[in-house]
DNA sequence: CCGGGCCCTGGAAGCGCTTTCAGCGTACCC
DNA sequence: GGGTACGCTGAAAGCGCTTCCAGGGCCCGG
């Protein structure tokens, strides 16, 4: 559509070969310019101009210098389609979240794997193109989209249970990296931090500093990240004889803490203790206690989990786990680029420590 | 390998190929069958095959359930890339945002837009592809990304000063609106709130309510967005015979609002009411005026601009300048697909309509 | 003087798809 | 009966690029 000028000029003659040196040609300058046009006004082949722009050797001096002028002049730019059918890669990753968009753009979390992500990409001459769904929009066209071709390969995070979207993309044959270990069986390497070593320690924590009532907002039921911090949880309060009945589901934001904090106060009224599997979590749930009237942590200790910038900003600053989320990110990063590099013996799995940071909120 | 590929797919040496398939196809089962050998399968030419893939008339019924039937058993996905260099469409358009990534993820206006953007997007067959600025990368790649044709036109928010990209795009001929009004003269619509009229009325509703020392916490000077609303509280200001020299600029966060909110109360102590020019930097500052022991608003009056979700649940409610945030990305969004569609006669420019709020922080 | 490198070059063959165009059979209407 | 219209089809010509391959200079050692 944007350069239909350019094709019609070409149809409306009815030419031949020969008709090439035509200054009908030149008329599209609005159009882009295509290496054909860059190596006729260079005086040289379209394979010359190719490698000259690309920089490969074997091309002389003078010609380097006659199709970079000729590119100048024409304002050239490669079309990257073109090229990525001939060559079969395009020089970008998806990002790909499985999650409804304005919540993701709401979480600290994301945008910190994010940054961990473009740290890992730097240096590297890939662009990365993110992917949100849709709320209400079957995630077939994602699928197309990806296994289309339009990119190397996919980072995928935030999966929720048995999603088919990482099978459908690793049967295209396209290089896959999970952030979070899936639920569903899938072929697929993943990075995962150590949700479950992580959870336990938190409740190992609150069971040394003396509680017996310990709550948890665990996360969503359809998540591993979630699952995982739940069965962490349950290690961690094994063998000490303590119930572990107190357990109200979130989906990881404040509006979901606070009303899993506030079902929890109902029907576990003598808690001392609670173990949100998000800091998000734990702010909603904190204020909640804070408006039932019970100090943190004197009568409630909380512990939290990500170990966001806001845990320490908190009153009182939040206990909570500490995981690397941007060396997350940038884990993925490297493990697909090193796919994509085509190194071997690369590990199916990448597991990222965690580790208790104590707070005034325990 | 591609010519062993091919050999086998001619003459069918069902040996050879269940061997290869065996020891290679592993781990990306069959490389993607092309239309090509759907045609063949089905026994049709590929321009059948590919006129019954894509719902086009002219196509026997007969024809076309073969066709299907063979897509169905080769696996077959149609190559996009391939597509897009014979169509000139990619069926996708791009959201840049001129703005690190983790800034913009933690704001909920962007989370907003992009809602819009999303129900404006529904019903057409495009995939919409975020960019977002990598910190310290140089925004060529964005460029070469865009003008690459891996997109049919790109919505760019958040442009700081005089940025070159939406000038580069036009340039290259690729369809963009804007978000925002432009700073810099670049020959592309753009789709913007009335910030001018609405800081106006939040100027003049102070003044109304018999403020006398009104200050304003203005956005970023190197963008339109916060331009506006500065002249917009100068022109509410004006003929009242009140000073207007109490302006200190924020970032739009909470952060910079807050910080701007002490630079003046050290600066004016004396101000009776303050407008910032956006909700969350109304938040900051609200937080430092409490702590500052200045009650809201018998002794400061505040008035934000947004009209966010948390507006109304601020203690006391913020009064606030409402624009309307989904219908702002939902209006890009049809501008961009109309002109994608090739409709003339398209305003150069879109304002919607901004209007007071009045709660009780004034 | 000749054979064998080494540079550099352009022709040409794709990459996988869409779309034009000419052609064919069938049906329909004078 | 011939003309026209219509539905369907496949051959082929691209889309703009990369890359293989053969070949032509040139310099070297023999």
């Amino acid at each position: 559509m944007r350069r239909a000028a350019g094709g019609t000029a070409t149809h409306g003659e009815p030419v031949t070969e020969s008709a090439e040196a035509q200054s009908v040609g030149r008329m599209s300058q609005n159009a882009t310019p295509t290496l054909e046009e860059v190596a006729r006004a260079a005086g040289v082949s379209r394979a010359t101009a190719s490698r000259a722009i690309n920089g490969l050797p074997y091309v002389s001096e003078r010609a380097r210098e006659q199709v970079a002028r000729a590119v100048e002049v024409l304002g050239y730019r490669t079309n990257q389609v073109a090229r990525s059918l001939a060559t079969k890669r395009t020089g970008s990753i998806a990002l790909v979240m499985s999650e409804p968009g304005n919540f993701v753009l709401s979480d600290p979390f994301f945008a910190r794997v994010l940054r961990g992500i473009y740290s890992g990409l730097s240096g590297s001459q890939m662009q990365l193109v993110l992917l949100m769904n849709n709320e209400q929009d079957e995630e077939d066209g994602f699928a197309r989209y990806l296994c289309g071709g339009h990119v190397d390969g996919a980072l995928v995070v935030s999966l929720h249970g048995e999603d088919p979207l990482p099978g459908l993309l690793v049967d295209a044959g396209l290089p896959v990296v999970l952030g979070g270990r899936p639920l569903a069986r899938v072929d697929a390497p993943y990075v995962d931090v150590d949700n479950f070593n992580g959870a336990s320690s938190a409740a190992r924590h609150l069971i040394d500093i003396g509680r017996r009532r310990v709550a948890t907002i665990a996360g969503p039921e359809d998540m591993s990240v979630g699952m995982d911090r739940l069965s962490g949880w349950r290690r961690g309060m094994a063998g000490t004889g303590i119930a572990t009945d107190a357990v109200e589901h979130g989906d990881f934001t404040m509006e979901g803490g606070a009303a899993a904090m506030r079902r929890l106060l109902r029907n576990h009224p003598d808690l001392d203790a609670v173990f949100a599997a998000s800091d998000l979590m734990a702010v909603g749930a904190m204020q909640v206690l804070h408006a039932a009237g019970r100090r943190i942590p004197e009568e409630v200790a909380v512990v939290g989990f990500d170990n966001l910038d806001i845990a320490p900003t908190m009153s009182p600053p939040l206990t909570t786990v500490r995981q690397p989320i941007e060396e997350f990110g940038r884990t993925m990063t490297w493990r697909l680029l090193a796919q994509l590099e085509g190194e071997t013996g690369l590990p199916p799995s990448i597991m990222l420590p965690t580790e208790l940071v104590r707070r005034a909120s325990t």
